[in-house]
DNA sequence: CCGTAGTGTTGGACCGTTCCAATAGCGTGA
DNA sequence: TCACGCTATTGGAACGGTCCAACACTACGG
């Protein structure tokens, strides 16, 4: 409770026997500090508990080496996957991180911002399709950030890496293509810009394959409860699809328990592949087959982008697009009957 | 990219035409500056684009209003609960938070638990069955820290709050008793202190409805392929047991794969109760029973506890219990013939 | 023997706040 | 009219670092 005073730079420097900026700069590791006074200075430090304080040190050097991470959902599991790489990366450079998360509440959101700017972050990397308005003020005045999202939203100076949505899509078709299907049917994730990009993809690979007349899109939602009641649509046409692409993971797991539930096997009866590659996916006791979007690769990327920025003033590309995965795993194979 | 310098507090002044410490007092909403004044330098400081200095701030209070969240495991779905209630009950009684999340990585770890430290956060709360060895050290030494977690960690100066494992395991086993379970198994989760507790509940409860010689433990773990080697060995014993508690909900989705693929029907011919309450068992395609913990509340207790230390100098408890919940959803039924 | 370059070290200004003691202004009762 | 108390306001000293210009000391070439 009674916290004394914690030691600072002075109590270091009278323990050792020097002053102050000398153990300023030995515990920078500057290399005009001699070998006797490095010693000395750390083994003071170290007796005392020393431990610097970060307010004081970025009150007085003009850069934090800070920057903020942005994000929308704790609940998604793809968001620990993302923050672990970003903080990988910006620890290797140098560079420590604030975690902020964003809010149903407008005002907590703010709030969060705001202490994000409050810290006086060099640059944020956000992950979300969503971007608090105030923020999207904040980087049109000049703020260095990135944002991680399928989208790219029209703000002046913000720069965007999405996974090609389109693309992945069509990786879906083609392994599913690949295995000897041709009634492939999709499943959608409603009317937004993902779900339309997914379903663009879909239907382009399906003419590519000389199979635009097996194109059947079936209204779901990027939920489960969405791919069920999409996975239903899709089943009660006849002749029945060998094989069906879902929005996303979470719908899949609904869809498998809708075919499930009409009696059929997956994948002897019908072949299902997801998209995300989330760690439900990886579920053993799921094995679904899903285009994994490498979530960590684009922390990974956008951490050395602002990093690029920051230190050397390389203006980050407006907009990349990475490529996702296909993870083949247990809920697809070739379809009962060849043809 | 040419971020021109921060407006700071004397800005503000030099345009309200007053001194930087009224505006200092204005901000903080002290009652003894005038109303005209109040104005005249909000608006200043509005037309200015003014932010305080949380740095600066810092520095010159002697308390930072800041409490570090130390978690272990962002992966794990409670995880985001848990953040969101101390979160919520921080900034009520207006105290600010700093996310911090451990790793694998012992450096990295340690690294986070100094950035916690040189932001000179007043206290800290912790979320997990693990504490890195510096973190005692701290602790001990006097730093207020409430830790969340099944173990009560011996450190001196720790508090700690936990779910009441011995009490829901009992529960999970009234549930089934009350259903008309006689023949109910355990699939254990190994030989940690949780797993322990959970198994002793489970012997305590069977005892105390005289069905001591049913008795059957089977060795698991909180996995899933866990799960699933437990429950395939508790279904090889004959008779075999209508219903089983399994240690956590990941285990228990092993464990169901594993009836399944013995041509069980859950819940026909066989119950399955799992623990923790994640929003796995939610997912409308499991409806996994399961005995949750009250993580939200934890978290709440822990931040209230923290807060009322830091304000008012209470001590929080040594060591709080909470009561778990049960949650019946459609992994458990009557058994196939009654007795 | 002296100017010079390089190395190691130092005091002090500064960063943007908070906090405190001091003060100016003003109505008020003796 | 003046000491008094009250309110609104002020300047300046912290806070704990970083950074810079200046300095002492040694080594060295001319």
């Amino acid at each position: 409770m009674e916290a004394r005073r914690h030691p600072t730079i002075r109590d270091v420097a009278t323990r050792a026997g020097v002053s102050k900026s000398l153990v300023s700069l030995a515990l920078q590791g500057s290399s005009r500090v001699s070998e006797t006074s490095r010693e000395a200075i750390l083994a003071a430090a170290d007796e005392l508990g020393y431990r610097p304080n970060a307010s004081a040190r970025n009150l007085g050097s003009a850069r934090s080496r800070t920057i903020g991470i942005f994000l929308l959902d704790l609940h998604n599991p793809i968001t620990a996957d993302f923050v672990d790489a970003v903080r990988a990366e910006a620890r290797a450079r140098d560079y420590r991180t604030i975690l902020v998360v964003g809010s149903d509440d407008a005002a907590a959101e703010y709030a969060e911002l705001e202490k994000l700017l409050e810290f006086r972050v060099e640059g944020m990397i956000a992950l979300g399709h969503r971007l608090p308005v105030r923020a999207r003020r904040v980087i049109s005045a000049g703020f260095p950030a990135i944002i991680v999202s399928s989208e790219h939203p029209r703000v002046p100076h913000l720069a965007s890496i999405a996974n090609d949505d389109v693309a992945g899509a069509q990786m879906a078709v083609d392994h599913l293509v690949g295995l000897g299907h041709r009634r492939i049917a999709h499943v959608t994730g409603g009317s937004n810009a993902v779900a339309q990009r997914r379903q663009a993809g879909y239907e382009a690979a399906m003419r590519r394959h000389r199979l635009a007349r097996q194109i059947r899109c079936h209204v779901g939602a990027f939920s489960d409860v969405g791919g069920h009641a999409g996975m239903l649509d899709a089943l009660s046409r006849r002749p029945r699809p060998t094989a069906v692409f879902v929005c996303s993971d979470f719908a899949a797991v609904g869809a498998m328990a809708a075919a499930t539930q009409l009696g059929l096997r997956i994948p002897e009866d019908l072949s299902i592949i997801g998209y995300d590659g989330t760690n439900l996916s990886a579920l053993p006791t799921l094995g679904l087959s899903t285009i994994a979007q490498p979530i960590a690769g684009m922390g990974t990327l956008a951490t050395q982008l602002l990093a690029a920025h920051l230190d050397d003033g390389l203006p980050p590309p407006r907009s990349t697009l990475v490529e996702p995965q296909l993870v083949a795993r247990s809920t697809t194979s070739a379809p009962p009957r060849p043809g």
